[in-house]
DNA sequence: CTAATGTCTCTAGCAACTATAGCTTCAAGG
DNA sequence: CCTTGAAGCTATAGTTGCTAGAGACATTAG
């Protein structure tokens, strides 16, 4: 049995992390000790790898949920697993192709800078006004984890 | 004079955003009617595209309260503004590397899928276990916009 | 046995908004 | 002139995915 620590440790999560993935049902509440200290065992280690290695590939802890409902009735379909890829990969797509023009942009303004005073610098003038800029980077809809 | 409504839509932000920077001093309080609604001029919409327009660009707000100061004071050097750019262009371009890898791995896994049952599912069974990874797409490390 | 970690709960904070509630003001139609 | 509906106001709380702190108990190394 391992206490938080070695299971953060292990699956490379901070300790709050965990306590706060239990706090929301994502990690079952944990087998405590006599004196009241968490206690995991493997099936806790690989359900907690799972999620650590889903969101380092860019799943929503919702996403994850569902996944990890999914994997927990093995019997069914994959498709809804599969779906929820599928999007993510979309959404994934999306973000690169947004990123892409952006670098581009932002290439454009650095090179442009002349390195003299701020009122010929290109890099104000062209956040000042978009129609300067190449491309349509529009609305990055702002997310977190890629 | 436009209200903030109007404000708005011709500078593409949503009304509470605009309260919003004016509370965390973005915007400067803005003028007021006689019935206390607020009233702006030509330059506020500048500056308020100017911070709409780098938000675009995946400025943190805090980069842009730089880069206003700056712009505010067009008489120093720009090298300031545009080591904030060069800043903003590498961690782009981090970001790029690291969605690219994600991309890829979740290819992986939607090709593979079967689409049988879960048990059978490459999803499912490539998220439990990095080691059927092709690629290190390691902590994205959860920012905001790209 | 003591000191140093580790763990416990609880609360508050981060970015960058978004949404809600309950009110006032404004512009246009009848 | 009056009413109605949209748009504005303030203030507060919620979102996502954690992270940090306080103050108390548990465990372990020396």
């Amino acid at each position: 049995m391992l206490t938080i620590g070695k299971l953060g440790s292990k699956a490379g999560v901070k300790v709050p992390t965990i306590r706060y993935y239990e706090q929301i049902g994502l990690l079952p509440e944990a087998e405590r000790s006599a004196g009241n200290q968490r206690l995991y065992g493997s099936k806790a280690l690989e359900r907690l790898a799972f999620i650590r290695h889903a969101r380092d590939l860019g799943f929503t802890l919702e996403a994850i949920r569902d996944l990890l409902s999914l994997s927990d009735n093995p019997d069914q379909s994959c498709a809804a697993a599969d779906a929820i890829a599928k999007a993510q990969l979309l959404e994934v797509e999306n973000r690169l192709a947004r990123l892409t023009a952006l670098k581009a942009e932002l290439e454009r303004m650095v090179v442009q800078c002349a390195g003299g005073r701020i009122a010929d610098c290109r890099v104000i003038e062209v956040l000042g006004d978009h129609s300067l800029c190449a491309t349509d980077h529009l609305h990055p809809e702002t997310e977190e984890t890629p």
